[in-house]
DNA sequence: TATAAGATCTCCT
DNA sequence: GGAGATCTTATAT
């Protein structure tokens, strides 16, 4: 995991391909990463770029830890901290693809269409909420694969407000069009 | 203590 | 394609 190490722009776009699972009620599933944004220190964006507080203090902890939020009080959007300790980088989990559990995200989610297509919806789909929030990689949260694996594109963020045409928007290009 | 803003999703037309 | 739902955090007084 000393990949984790790099800053957020190097590191978002290697997640593309690699499995995200989770381990809830012990429900196991699991979702191939296509879609990350990377979060920068200098990042208007971002959540650390006014400085630490006791809410995004996961983000600048080790890298290989996770980081999660409540987006419009309803959604739950889940971070992956990158970059070396107190740098307050992270990578934000955007969408996968459902490759195991699929039946268990269908009923967390209610929906057969659209299970893992947006922060808040892959959140839902794999049982993520705020007690994943502060723990590392390989508890609730576990990333395996090989990261560099599939080819990606930088597209512009979606979303925010700031600091929009910034192309930290990474998509796997391979298997999705 | 009060007010404003936010990395979104779903339903209705 | 467009508007509403809903809670937390940060800033100012």
């Amino acid at each position: 995991m000393l990949w984790l190490g790099g800053p957020a722009d190097e590191v978002a776009p290697r997640l593309l391909g690699m499995v995200l699972t989770t381990r809830v009620d012990g429900l196991v599933t699991s979702v191939e990463i296509t879609e990350t944004e990377g979060y920068l220190p200098d990042d208007p964006a971002s959540h650390t770029f006014r400085g630490p507080t006791p809410r995004n203090a996961p983000m600048f902890g080790a890298p290989g830890g996770v980081y999660v939020y409540r987006s419009y009080g309803i959604h739950w959007c889940v971070n992956v901290v990158t970059g070396p300790v107190g740098s307050g980088e992270a990578v934000l989990i955007r969408g996968g693809e459902p490759t195991e559990g699929r039946a268990t995200m269908m009923r967390r989610r209610g929906r057969a269409d659209h299970l893992t297509d947006g922060p808040g919806k892959l959140c839902q789909a794999l049982g993520i909420d705020g007690s994943f929030d502060g723990t590392r990689l390989g508890e609730l949260l576990e990333i395996s694969g090989v990261p560099g694996t599939r080819t990606w594109v930088a597209t512009p963020r979606v979303g925010i407000s700031v600091a929009v045409e910034h192309p930290l928007r990474f998509v796997a290009s391979q298997d999705a069009g």
